[in-house]
DNA sequence: CGCAGTTTGTCAACGGTGTTGACATCACGA
DNA sequence: TCGTGATGTCAACACCGTTGACAAACTGCG
């Protein structure tokens, strides 16, 4: 009953993640988003609560891209750290809407399957609650924030994302070697392949240091 | 020359920490500065050229509270948790500051100091050249994605905070169990305790794993 | 001394934001 | 057929950052 609608939850989102990724998240506002839509800015306001409340679904949108599904023959290990790199590469894809997710979990559908298939996986890894709870904050926070760290890079050209790693390098290389030894010493691996590849070390590093604190 | 000034970029700065602080990141505006300071809010506009400016002035104000210098007692694992620590405390007094990228190639100073700080430790531990930059690399992806992720809620009133927290564990919390079990079994354990302690966990845990992969 | 120049603070105003409440419109169930 | 409730429109509010014109207060110079 009712009148019949022209809007719906899902025709804003999408409207929603075309602005954005036409125009960037700045211009995610209430106004432009009734200009795409075609309608009364005030309409969303009949779907969403708020503002913020839009921008969780947003965000949660593009998490969908994350495949939860259990695999039988997987062992947890390979699970969670592709679960965290599916995640990492889902936030990637839309750098300017992982500002979504960043600051607060969405507690919406797909970001609580990723909870869930993270804490399935630890827990036939062997983590009880606490410590599954502990591994599972690291894992988060780790994947979300190092993803919201490489989001403006990895939205870049591969040539102004290299040349960027090669500034980076030169500086640290350029600087003097009897004020900043170690650096000195270092230099030349810092910034070095691909951050892809950084995240998946330091995620081994991690996992291998959440495995023997299972407990 | 001129009319003698009763503001100056530190007064402001330290108004801004001081309203910061007591009303939230959100309420730090021009017009709040300005009743914070007894004048007009746009006179702020006589020592920074926009809000931006005044906000990384904010940040590096408290950037300089790592202490960087080597303290010769203290072993390499506790110096690297240190500096981590204090940077991720520096980074949550600035969270808009952490929230905004920067991918600037030229690096400030004590950014540069920290590097060298976490550098030195790292070859203290036995970290060779590549080894110590991987561990560097996921050293600061964590301090600082997570500081990222953390600084919005690190920057309300406590009580906000602990209400905001409470909010998370309930809605994981009323999820079905048969549908959600994983996040069942640990529902009461999720977000639990804060956010400073859950990095330190974490922290603890991926120095475990780099250390086990030193070389 | 008086005038010019410069700096600094004040004021009004602009365009932008999210949000609210009153009103109109339309479809369905009683 | 007639409400009733859902939906969209509209005007308006309070807030935001920012700008340009203006006033005040000091320094330096003639």
């Amino acid at each position: 009953m009712g009148r019949p609608a022209a809007l719906s939850r899902e025709r804003i989102i999408s409207a929603a993640v075309v602005l954005a990724a036409r125009a960037g998240v700045d211009q995610l506002t209430v106004r432009a988003l009734g200009d795409e839509l075609g309608c009364d800015p005030t309409a969303l306001y009949r779907h969403f609560r708020n503002m913020e409340e839009l921008h969780r679904a947003v965000g949660d949108h593009f998490l969908a891209d994350v495949d939860v599904a259990p695999r039988p023959r997987e062992s947890w290990r390979t699970a969670v750290r592709r679960l965290c790199r599916e995640l990492r590469q889902a936030q990637l894809r839309q750098p300017r809407l992982a500002v979504f997710v960043r600051s607060a979990p969405t507690r919406l559908q797909n970001e609580v399957a990723i909870t869930e298939a993270l804490l399935r996986e630890l827990a036939k890894g062997g983590f009880r609650a606490p410590a599954a709870a502990r591994a599972y904050h690291a894992l988060i926070e780790f994947t979300v924030g190092s993803a919201t760290i490489d989001a403006a890079l990895a939205s870049q050209p591969v040539a102004t994302r290299e040349a960027t790693y090669r500034t980076w390098r030169s500086d640290y290389a350029a600087l003097p070697a009897d004020e900043f030894p170690a650096i000195a010493a270092v230099a030349s691996h810092l910034y070095q392949g691909s951050a892809d590849r950084r995240f998946d070390d330091a995620l081994d590093a991690l996992l291998a240091g959440l495995e023997s604190r299972r407990r």
